[in-house]
RNA sequence: GGCCCCGUGGUCAAGCGGUUAAGACAUCGCCCUUUCACGGCGGAGACAUGGGUUCGAUUCCCGUCGGGGUCACCA
């Protein structure tokens, strides 16, 4: 008996490799185009990390005129979710991500290198298994669970490196015939790599990211194929990015250790090895260390808490390009209006270790990524996030057209507003700007300097018998505003008060503070010549009254 | 513990043997002829540490310390 007749006792019905060597043709792209891939387990989870590296995989694809595909790596039932791949899709849907191949729904997919989920791959990773073990390069191994347990509580107790290797590896030098007798008792078994590799040699590897790095060769005799039939996470890797056409494997550097085993796996499958880019993990401080962004403990790891929060998605993309290459925050400065596709992202420029999270930039690029935006597009995505997540605020905003006017205050000018980083901001933004907010609650006055309830009468009073006029432009109600001080005996120029202090009790600016809090209740609003133009003249005196009363 | 990677202000980071050690966010102050949000100007704030190599080290080498990753029939 010879290995052949082994591997077709295992593999009765394997196909030739030949035939799926065969069947994938090489993609027919451009000179240097990439193809990168995003592989995650249908969890229906999207770590920002993921995010991140889905944004970096996209963007050297489409740089290069390259593909980018979506596939599942669901070899781990424990792991599924249902649903999980609808969830995926989603989230990068939400962010503009959309792969070119892969998965479009949980059973449907588009693209010529599928299945695209590895479950529905069993046969081809059969046939790749049956090929390694036809020339001896893989065994059956029919150690269980127990047993290998045993082995690793010897090795550590002996202090030596664990794993199923050299002498260790028991079931590495069976005989076929041994081995034959062994399945045909019906013993189970799994296939194991028969690892070439000495942990006394290294190999060099260099990744696009992390730079030139030497590992001690792969000595592990690695699972291939479980005792499931379904393939390991390396064997399958090898396996799919040889046949799909990968060229960059941009992962996360939890893999960076696997590389040695990977490229051994290529090797011995006779594949051309993909190029690797092991992105570092994006951080979170605790307690004065740094640790991974947590999925269990951590909100902001999943990507759906910023569409939940309202934060744009440029404005996290643009985030996670910030931290990606460090030139971008120069480019931007250059560019203040030019698309994200117009960056060019280069991976060797890609920090090395892990950067800590910061939610402070993210909401400073998302003030920024709103504030270009016009009073339009603002309301628009506002509205569609509040069908979503706020139905009070989708309420305030069913009548568009004074919701258009409200955001375009200090808007579309060279100096737009800068107050709104996330559409869950806009209604505590904006709701003292509709009557039925502003009179439907209690009000609160929180006058400061001029808080004397005879004073503020006065004023309000006189305001609106004598300076009022709805119809006069800034100037003629700003020059209103510094008679109204003058009238009431407060300096008319803030400078002047300055100079001699003493002279008033205070200047226009607690004059116009007083109309303010009584006109929105508050003392922080935009410009107060514009929201007296959008509330009107019914709403200003309606509302200056009410203060009035308020202070019977 | 073995193996691998990393260590510049609070954070993200330029820097590649000789620099007043950039910039951004955050912070503080002043200005922007009324607040706030912007914007402008300015301030404070860093090369983990000990040895080498060198005329000269943030930069190169070694140790120490610190941080991270990885050692599954999980990905």
């Amino acid at each position: 008996m010879d290995y052949k007749e082994l591997a077709d006792k295992i593999f009765p019905n394997a196909k030739e490799i030949t035939y799926y060597e065969e069947k994938y043709k090489k993609r027919d792209l451009p000179e240097g185009a990439i193809v990168t891939r995003y592989a995650p387990s249908p969890t229906g989870f999207v770590h920002l990390g993921s995010l991140y590296q889905v944004v970096i995989a996209k963007k050297v694809a489409k740089q290069t005129n390259g593909v980018f595909f979506l596939r599942i790596e669901d070899t781990d039932q424990k792991r599924e979710v249902e649903n999980g791949v609808t969830g995926i899709l989603q989230s990068l849907k939400d962010f503009g991500l959309e792969p070119d191949e892969g998965m479009t729904d949980e059973i449907h997919e588009k693209g010529n290198y599928g299945p695209y989920k590895q479950s529905l791959r069993k046969d081809i990773y059969e046939a790749y298994a049956k090929y390694l073990l036809e020339q001896g390069k893989a065994y059956p191994c029919f150690a269980t669970p127990e047993e290998l347990e045993e082995m690793r509580q010897k090795q550590e107790a002996a202090k030596i490196r664990p794993g199923y290797y050299g002498v260790w590896a028991k079931y590495r030098n069976l005989s076929v015939e041994e081995a034959a007798e062994k399945i045909d008792k019906g013993e189970s078994y799994i296939i194991r790599l028969k690892s070439p590799g000495r942990e006394d040699r290294k190999i060099k590897h260099h990744d696009l990211i992390k730079g030139n790095v030497d590992f001690p060769e792969n000595d592990q005799d690695i699972v291939l194929i479980k005792a499931d039939g379904l393939p390991t996470y390396h064997f399958a890797h090898a396996v799919d990015d040889h046949l799909m056409g990968t060229t960059h494997v941009i992962r996360g550097d939890e893999w960076l250790s696997s590389v040695p085993l990977h490229l051994q796996l290529f090797q011995m499958l006779g594949f051309k090895a993909p190029k690797y880019a092991h992105i570092a993990p994006i951080m979170k401080e605790e307690d004065g260390g740094k640790r991974k962004l947590s999925k269990r403990k951590d909100p902001e790891a999943a990507v759906s808490y910023y569409t939940e929060m309202g934060i744009p998605k440029e404005a996290v993309i643009e985030y996670l390009l910030n931290i990606a290459n460090s030139n971008f925050e120069a480019w931007r400065k250059q560019n203040p209006d030019a698309s994200l596709d117009d960056f060019e992202l280069q991976l060797n420029k890609m920090s090395v270790s892990g950067a800590l999270f910061d939610i402070v930039k993210i909401l400073d690029i998302a003030k920024t990524v709103i504030s270009k935006y016009t009073a339009e597009h603002i309301y628009e995505e506002a509205y569609r996030w509040a069908e979503n997540y706020d139905e009070e605020l989708k309420n305030l905003l069913q009548d568009k057209a004074y919701a258009l006017k409200v955001f375009g205050i200090e808007r579309g000018n060279v100096k737009p507003r800068k107050d709104i980083s996330k559409w869950s901001d806009v209604k505590e933004n904006i709701e003292y700007m509709y009557d039925s907010e502003f009179f439907g609650r209690k009000i609160e006055y929180p006058y400061q300097k001029i808080a004397d309830p005879e004073k503020v009468k006065e004023i309000l009073q006189k305001y609106i018998q004598n300076y009022y006029v709805p119809e006069d432009d800034k100037q003629t109600w700003f020059d209103k505003i510094k008679d109204l001080a003058e009238e009431t005996g407060f300096a008319r120029e803030v400078k002047e008060w300055k100079k001699e202090p003493e002279k008033w009790p205070g200047h226009v600016g607690d004059v116009s503070t007083v109309i303010r809090v009584a006109l929105t209740g508050r003392t922080n609003t935009p410009d107060m010549y514009e929201i007296m133009q959008v509330l009107g003249k019914e709403s200003v005196i309606k509302r200056l009254e009410k203060a009035q009363e308020f202070l019977k």
